[in-house]
Formats: structure tokens, C-alpha cells, sequence
DNA sequence: GACACGTGGGA
DNA sequence: TTCCCAAGTGT
């Protein structure tokens, strides 16, 4: 069964910046670890459509594991911005720079290796293997998941389904091409067996798949239903110095948006929170709202902005005209910006 | 095991 | 508008 998904892939594989095709890989030309871990990173919960720009931006500023270990967090960060989840960014440089100085700059080659670094957990330590080293590990992602469980007709829900899933899917794993049939699995996932209306009048496993046979593919894989998501509120101020200058804070680490600039502001919650402005100023109101959703719940932001003359602000620091780019923002942060940036009065 | 953690595109 | 979804990991 195997080989009808590779001989599929082999016309089929989707070209990808970080991905050696499979006729490149039958020459002998093996695809750069570090090239194989930042895609598999960056594509974690995320689309290639949304991955493929920021991987060419990273792999322009830093070519090399080493050249990444040495950046600067808040560059790495800044870079990141946009493309969500932002605690792979965090983990994306430990990882670099356990790689870079505990390893010699070389990544590790075995899944159990891999599994032990930072933002490496049990799918990209299967896929880096696979992919990057051509060892015979099983990837189980949300695309094998759904062609697995169509497969085999597996009607047990997810995540419950999920070891019942692995285990089909390490049966199939073959000895030869491990990596390419790894993206091929991904592949067919993403390009005929679609979460919605899948395409099996052109599938190279329709003869196989039981579910299939039975009419249901449209039915799997079954999920348990997801919880409400509820709304928070809050209020972010925009501070503009004299000399353009912008007040922003690095947040903290840990939790939402972690690591990355933005606004002060009120936390978020149900009602705004009592809290004070980051600095004194004469606060405006320019109307209208942010709303923006996350992972698990709703934003409605409203915003403050002024013009000060104070420089010493209770948070945060000002960024100078010249360094501040919108689009190092979180996009929540940088929707705040753009709805504001209309009604600035120019500086004096 | 449950929950926190982003975003943009498509139906 | 609203909901679902996309190459998961850490706690």
C-alpha cells in the first residue's frame, strides 16, 4: 500500500521552499535539518499558505541553526509576528541555542533525541527524523489522523481515537523512503483526503478505504464538540511621544502573547478590570473597537489614545519613530494601530 | 487528561 | 456573521 502512496507522490509531492522533491532525493541530495525543523515548527497548527513567506524571511536573515542561535530574542520575536502561537518563538530560539551550544551546531538524528529539545514534541521529533534523516518514524498529525480514521473506518472520536490511529499508522510506515512517504501521507491529507468534500475519485487508497466503501468519508473522523467560546473586554492605550515615539511593553513570557510587543493596557476579562494608564496623558477616544479572536475567546478592545509630554512611563518604553514597525506586532496589537493610525493628528 | 495558546481563509 | 479548520506543544 505504501508504494501506491509513493508512486502518487512521486507525481503528486507539492513543492515547498523547504522541501527536496522526490526525484532530487532519489539523486542523492538530502534535505538541511535545520531547513526540515524550522518548517515542521512554523507549520505546527498553521497552514502553508500562511508558513511559506516567514520561512523565507527566517531562512534569509538567519541561513544557519548557529546564525539563529545568535539573534537577538526581540529580533526573533519581531519576525515571528503574525504568525501566532507565539511559545514557538520562544522555544524555536531555546532550541537553536541548545543545538548550537550543546550539540556543535548539529541536530540530533534519532526521534527520542529530538523529542528531548525544546518545542520538539512527538510529531516533529517523528517528522525531522523521517523527513530530515530517513529514519522510519510515524507521524500522526491532524491530516494522518483523518486519513487514517477514514481508512479504517475508525469511528471512535478524537483525541480518544488518537493511539487506536497511530497504531494503524505505524503499521503502514515502510522501511524504504520513510521521509517521503511521512510527506506523502501529509500531502494526500491536505490535497485529496480534505477535511470537507475529499476527493476520492482521484485517491490512490480509495480501493482501500473502508470508509469509503461504506459512504461515510464525509462522516470522519469524528470529534467531540467544542465548548462556547466567551467574550472578554479590555482597553489598550496608544501613547505617542513628541518626537513620534510610541509607548510599548515586551509582555511577559509566559501566558497570551508572551514575549511579544504591545499596548499597555487593562487585563481581559468579562468586564474591564480596574487599572490606571501606563502614563499621564489627555486620553481620546477614537471610537470604534478591535475585535479579534483567539484560540478561546473573543476580544473586544477598546482604545485610548494621546498625545504626551511625559516621559517617564509607569510601563512599558518608548519605542523612536524610526525603530517602530507595525508589523512586528501580534495582530491583535497591530489591528489596534491600524484603527487609530487614520486619526493622528500630524506631530507639531 | 484538560486546558492554554494565534491567525487567516473558506463555507 | 459565525463556525470550522491547519504539518501540536507545554503545563
Amino acid at each position: 500500500m505504501s508504494d501506491d502512496l509513493l508512486a502518487w507522490y512521486d507525481v503528486h509531492a507539492r513543492a515547498m521552499p523547504w522541501r527536496v522533491s522526490p526525484a532530487d532525493r532519489r539523486a542523492g541530495v538530502r534535505p538541511d535539518p535545520y531547513r526540515v525543523w524550522l518548517s515542521e515548527v512554523m507549520l505546527q497548527q498553521t497552514t502553508v499558505a500562511a508558513v511559506r513567506d516567514y520561512f523565507r524571511k527566517f531562512t534569509a536573515i538567519w541561513p544557519r541553526v548557529t546564525d539563529l542561535a545568535a539573534a537577538a530574542d526581540a529580533d526573533v520575536m519581531a519576525a515571528w509576528a503574525g504568525l501566532g502561537y507565539y511559545a514557538r518563538a520562544r522555544n524555536l530560539l531555546k532550541c537553536a541555542r541548545v543545538v548550537a551550544h550543546e550539540h556543535g551546531g548539529t541536530f540530533p538524528d534519532t526521534r527520542e533525541r529530538l523529542l528531548a529539545l525544546p518545542g520538539i514534541g512527538p510529531y516533529t521529533a517523528a517528522a525531522v527524523a523521517a523527513i530530515a534523516f530517513d529514519r522510519p518514524e510515524t507521524v500522526l498529525d491532524g491530516n494522518v489522523e483523518r486519513v487514517m480514521a477514514r481508512l479504517h473506518a475508525v469511528e471512535v472520536p478524537l483525541p480518544m481515537a488518537k493511539p487506536e490511529l497511530m497504531d494503524r499508522a505505524a503499521r503502514l510506515t515502510p522501511q524504504a523512503r520513510p521521509g517521503d512517504y511521512a510527506q506523502a501521507v501529509m500531502d494526500l491529507g491536505a490535497t485529496i483526503c480534505t477535511p470537507r468534500g475529499p476527493a476520492c475519485g482521484i485517491c490512490p487508497w480509495r480501493d482501500d478505504c473502508q470508509a469509503h466503501a461504506r459512504g461515510m468519508q464525509a462522516d470522519l473522523p469524528r470529534k467531540l464538540p467544542k465548548a462556547a467560546k466567551p467574550t472578554r473586554v479590555g482597553i489598550a492605550y496608544l501613547a505617542r511621544r513628541r518626537d513620534g515615539a510610541w509607548l510599548l511593553e515586551t509582555r511577559p513570557d509566559k501566558g497570551l502573547l508572551g514575549g511579544m510587543l504591545g499596548w499597555p493596557g487593562s487585563d481581559w476579562a468579562e468586564k474591564v478590570p480596574a487599572h490606571d494608564p501606563p502614563i499621564d496623558a489627555d486620553w481620546r477616544d477614537p471610537g470604534g473597537e478591535v475585535r479579534h479572536t483567539f484560540t478561546h475567546f473573543h476580544l473586544r478592545l477598546s482604545l485610548r489614545v494621546a498625545d504626551t509630554t511625559e516621559n517617564e512611563p509607569a510601563r512599558g518604553a518608548f519605542v523612536p519613530a524610526h525603530r517602530f514597525r507595525p508589523a512586528d506586532l501580534p495582530t491583535v496589537m497591530r489591528k489596534a494601530y491600524d484603527l487609530i493610525s487614520a486619526t493622528l493628528p500630524p506631530l507639531e
